[in-house]
DNA sequence: AATGAATGAGTATTCATTCAT
DNA sequence: TATGAATGAATACTCATTCAT
């Protein structure tokens, strides 16, 4: 998750000893490094009782090197929100790449339980970065991707008439909310093991295939 | 969504006279002054713009009045957002009980509408209240009345064979996210208008009915 | 120059030990305070470099009552000013006063020899308050009551025959200004002792009624 | 006021086609491009609100090379003020080298209406030059050479007997003062227009000859 | 119960200046 | 000479909360 690789900018073997101080370094590190710091410190200590100055230090730059690369504690948020739904978007599409193309059961169960997979795991910087400080982007505007992938599913589906879908982003919308929802329920209610997201996986993709495909027989074995 | 009844809590002829002019009020009044009051800011400036001297000042009483009847500012704000869900249940209640009781079909086609229905008519308050300031509290505490509500519902369904549902309260997770999903979207791309409303009300209700009998037929003639 | 008498407020005697800690004092004692504190901080430090928090604790406040007194540093700044200019036409209007209402020519000099007194005796004060921080209010806005002052009394010579003088309100602006340069120079030149100031103050005098009435014989004997 | 002859400073051809693109130039140029983008970007925005960057970028060199022709932001208002004042002496002379030498009249009257006309011209410039930012300056350390300029003029008239001069250096610096004074009321009171200019200059030149030759007669007819 | 004067913790941001290259 | 990435000092202002009256 953090790029590194500023040995294009120095001789390799220098940085390590001379760059302690004052150095001009790759923009990328330097940012990511930032990033670093913050989702961190955000996670640990909330963004409001983040500092600039914390986040300065979490990086060993000087707070006036923050500004460089980043024109607010806002902007670098956002950046966190994006790369936050980019990797989401990625592991959700690799996920699904690793069924068959046309196995669209297994690939809405991949969907989901990916995706309460990895919100499970990254419930704290979920949270900070989405739920913290800016609600007017709470409606999804940084899902859409998410959204998008999964419409893009459910067409394919419903093209294959493997489903009965009429409007694929709505549902698309009711299935990531309930997703969310689940996940949150489980948050809430601390049944974050192992059995316990499996019974919500299934749950769920039992749910959505219901509703999906009414006309035709489910079944759920062999997992 | 506004109390009424200040008035039922003072023996009538009293308040009118005297209180006008710096004396004890019912404590009752003042509270639910300050809460209009605050409501009302946090609606129009945002919940960190609003100060505690401007609620008190739209409350007409000091600033030290206002820690007489809460604590503090998230107090208030607490109080608002249960204010928020009891009315919410309430509401979806009665549109409930105007349906059969048997009835389950039309008794969750009437959770849907009127749930769809105040959202949308409250996003704004819903947001200050839900959204902004305090994410911890955003995993749904506040909301257990409305899940429990619905779950009791699917139960009741479920018992009378209605319906097939595993889970009721997991389930209830499902719809009551579905729906706030299904409602933030209807926000974030502006399809508030009244046919929309309905078109989303009727999409989410063919979505839960299929996936809560598959069996059965399902028909959404007559609305 | 300091108000004080917060006696009215509290029982006397028992402001003495008492207020210490957390006492609501007189309005007038605090922004008084403030305005003591600012002004000898100001002169001493500078205005860039004292800062609310100096002049808080140096009038032994919290920081945020000084904005219960002045809603910013160049408010304070601007009291200050209106502070500055009241005092010296009050002077010079006393040591006017103490001359003859007819000889025009005492009370001329008067002005002169005064302003050149109270000019250099707060140069530091004059130079703090009128030059540094504000440029916008240099033009003379607020030394108008000075300059309306002296133009009354060139009036009053010229319509008792004693001066010509054309145009009052001008004729004041070059003698103010030829005054307050004659000053600068003083300081400028480290001039300012007694019979430095007695010599800088006959120059004016001769030179500005030599201008006024030019027809007349002027001697400047017997100091 | 502008700077000219940048050209004359290199070889012919030189800079015309090699210094476009990163190369050095000649001292002067650099140093004279930073002085006009800075006393265009101090007028329009202020010197305060002008950064370094700012002027570097006007000037199209990096911020390290600011340094590299001046010590700080100030010593570059510093040579800002030397020019402006050089300037100013220099179109004086030459308005008083436009008069016969021994026309003392007529030199003085010269004086007074090319100062006026030149302080009129340039007030935002003058401003920003003298009275933002440093108000150590302010007593005239700059102005001298215009003061020992008027000062000159009146020894000479003095010697010729044509004025009665007692201290030539003091009686320059009320002049002096008395014309800027009235130049900044002109300004205060918008009364900037060549008439109200030409009554100024009048008033002034009138007070002046007034308290210089009380003796003689004075005319001023024939403007 | 009601008041409101007093408190004081808390921080994002700018920008002149440096210096390794 | 020229560059521009890096530095870090420096500060006004808000507002939730308290508490003497």
């Amino acid at each position: 998750m953090t790029p590194s690789g500023d040995t294009a900018t120095n001789p390799p073997g220098t940085d390590g000893e001379l760059s302690q101080r004052r150095r001009t370094k790759a923009p990328e590190t330097r940012a990511a490094a930032l990033m670093e710091a913050a989702q961190r410190l955000f996670i640990d200590k909330g963004i409001a009782a983040t500092s600039i100055d914390d986040i300065a230090a979490g990086a060993q730059v000087a707070k006036g090197t923050f500004y460089l690369y980043f024109p607010s504690k806002e902007a670098l948020l956002g950046a966190l929100q994006q790369r936050f739904v980019d990797i989401f978007c990625e592991r959700l599409q690799e996920a699904m790449d690793r069924q068959r193309p046309g196995n669209y059961h297994a690939r809405l169960k991949a969907w989901v339980e990916t995706g309460l997979e990895i919100y499970l795991d990254n419930v704290a910087l979920h949270d900070v970065v989405f739920h913290e400080y800016r609600p007017e982007d709470r409606r999804m505007r940084n899902d859409n991707a998410v959204i998008a992938q999964l419409a893009g599913l459910l067409k394919q589906g419903d093209g294959a008439g493997f489903w009965d879908v009429e409007d694929a982003t709505l549902t698309a919308v009711i299935l990531f909310n309930a997703l969310h929802g689940v996940a949150d329920d489980a948050v809430a209610t601390g049944q974050t093991g192992a059995s316990e997201r499996k019974r919500r996986a299934r749950a769920l993709t039992r749910f959505f295939e219901q509703a999906l495909h009414p006309a035709e027989d489910e079944d759920d074995s062999a997992d």
